[in-house]
DNA sequence: TAAAAATGCTTAATCGATTAATGAACAACC
DNA sequence: GGTTGTTCATTAATCGATTAAGCATTTTTA
């Protein structure tokens, strides 16, 4: 049995596809559909459980109330949870999202960018990874609408809804320095990627600050390729001994759990030997035997304003440009506890 | 500037829109269309740029190439990552995934349902939650194409694919039994859901299987909307000393989540306090400072077969039904150590 | 009372692609 | 020369909804 469509209501009244379809969107007044018969066609709608076919829709109208989300890396249960609030309020305006994850790699992402575009969806969000500014001056050009989220690129202008990544490094080093620490690593990606270049500026601040002289050799940068391997090298030279730090930042959530797991291989306790302060935020961190001081991102505030944002430029196009930085909150536990309190047990 | 259409390449040709049409879809030879004008219609259809209109075709054809993906809960990081198993498998076969999470529930999950139904989707692959057997039985009726992934109802004859959750169960038992332990407990959902009920079953036989006999109060079945409050009165039920338990299966990931939080609180030590093996997949097992033993399920594999015999339904309606139980493997970690050796040192 | 305005509904084009049916031009055959 | 066949291309309907324009009536106004 086939869907009911606007012609079998419009047969069944006795009428023309035109009125069934003022009447069904309620242009009635303007368009001056009598009462009587507006009655009739809504109650065979109804009784005939009329959905509107929204590909004929979409085609007429040019909008498919689609937003395409493009993720960096979804297997980052930071970026699940936010696409899901992504989701969930897409859905609580009517629209449905399509995800894809293009795994911090630019051309997928390019290809992901094309699926969506070929689906006609009517906004972008996304995630940017490494090497995607073309596809976002790509996106500019052509004008389609999209909003930067989480990370975006201080040499374009565009819209964007992402955490103050500063000044959240800057918190953690103070944190940690506050809590009596002094060598203290940063472990992080080598990346030109705003966010990444900001958190290592914020504990260099951080230090500075503090009159601690920042050591070349505290800092490690490694590659996403190679992140598991990379990790423990990098853990393994923080602590040689000429150099050795007693605390270290993690500064995305996959390098505190590939160097978490390496820190459990080589028997060091945390804090004592080595106190952690790691971005990101995930279950683990709760269930490590010691718990991990994390920075807690405003996820779902994150998520919603780029959609709220998102909405807005898709109903007036001239909308202004917004550009929102989010503090991140410290999250204190006892993986960075004080130095004195472990040093009196 | 808009898209090109094929109205656009038949007027710089020349030529009709059907023609081509003909062409660009390869039915030259069936239409007979001259090579000099096939020629020339692919050229200016690559100078320009065409890209078909994927609306205009799906209202034709009545086929979106878009897959509904209903998964009962995203959080869970064992459906988040088949989640993107079906998108990748999905998208190397042309088709675009549409996921929605229904939260473990079957309201949810009956809006979804009809948000997808409605966005015309080809079919779907579910992983049904409590309650949500009218929804499938409805998918039955309207005789829309699905497979069930993970999860399935024994009592409707419909295609699945899933694990083998009664030898998993029985498994992570004879595991335990194995390595010395007697007194066995299961920390379950209480939920008619097949899946669950076949891993009580399976951790029952193992049990009597080993002349064991199964004492009532070593099965906890909690509520999910109560999980953490729940999940700690089970344990300290479980711990209460007139029927102490030695080890501990979680039958799901959630579940395992909130009880080692409890168990860490509690100060307990595994393997020696407690030994424990649980269901689910995630980085936390592996980072858990004793590293827990885990049923792995064939992710991977389960996604990709859902998405292939989905595909095979949507060429050929007639296709068989399919029925595929998949088998999980023990992974055997620190948490479930032979109790011969932590009594040894 | 004739022109103007209001009322109630229909016609037909449109979005972009697909495809059955048809047609025109030319060649081949008896 | 008329019939049949082949080749190459067009016409027009269709998917389902939207909407500007148009067409009868009836009512109001001058």
């Amino acid at each position: 049995m086939k869907k009911t469509s606007l012609k079998d209501i419009a047969q069944k009244a006795g009428v023309s596809t035109a009125l069934v379809s003022y009447v069904l969107n309620g242009k009635e007044k303007e368009t001056r559909v009598g009462e009587v018969i507006a009655k009739k066609v809504r109650e065979i709608a109804k009784e005939l459980n009329y959905q509107p076919n929204h590909l004929a829709k979409s085609l007429r109208s040019g909008k498919t109330h689609t937003i395409g989300l493009i993720i960096a890396d979804i297997s980052n249960p930071f970026f699940a949870n936010i696409a899901r609030v992504v989701e969930d309020e897409a859905k609580r305006n009517g629209y449905t999202v399509i995800i894809g994850s293009c795994d911090e790699n630019a051309d997928k992402s390019w290809d992901l960018l094309n699926v969506l575009i070929n689906r006609q969806v009517d906004g972008f969000i996304i995630v940017s990874c490494e090497g995607s500014e073309n596809q976002i001056q790509y996106l500019k050009e052509r004008n389609l609408p999209f909003v930067l989220l989480d990370r975006h690129f201080p040499d374009i202008q565009t819209d964007f809804v992402a955490t103050n990544n500063y000044k959240a490094s800057y918190d953690a080093g103070i944190h940690l320095i506050k809590s009596g620490y002094e060598r203290i690593g940063l472990i992080a990606y080598k990346s030109e990627m705003y966010h990444m270049v900001e958190r290592i500026r914020g504990y260099k601040y951080a230090l500075s600050d503090n009159n601690i002289e920042f050591e070349s050799n505290w800092l490690k940068e490694v590659m996403f390729e190679n992140m598991e391997q990379d990790v423990k090298t990098a853990i393994d030279e923080l602590l040689a001994s000429e150099h050795k730090v007693e605390a270290l930042i993690f500064a995305t959530y996959g390098l505190a759990i590939n160097g978490l797991k390496y820190i459990n291989e080589l028997r060091l306790k945390v804090p004592s030997d080595l106190a952690i302060v790691s971005f990101g935020q995930a279950e683990v961190f709760d269930l490590y035997y010691c718990p991990i001081t994390y920075l807690r991102q405003p996820l779902e505030l994150l998520g919603k304003t780029s959609v709220e944002y998102l909405l807005k430029k898709l109903k007036n196009p001239d909308e202004g440009m917004k550009q929102i930085l989010m503090e991140a909150k410290l999250i204190a536990r006892d993986s960075s506890m004080a130095k004195s309190v472990w040093l009196a047990e």
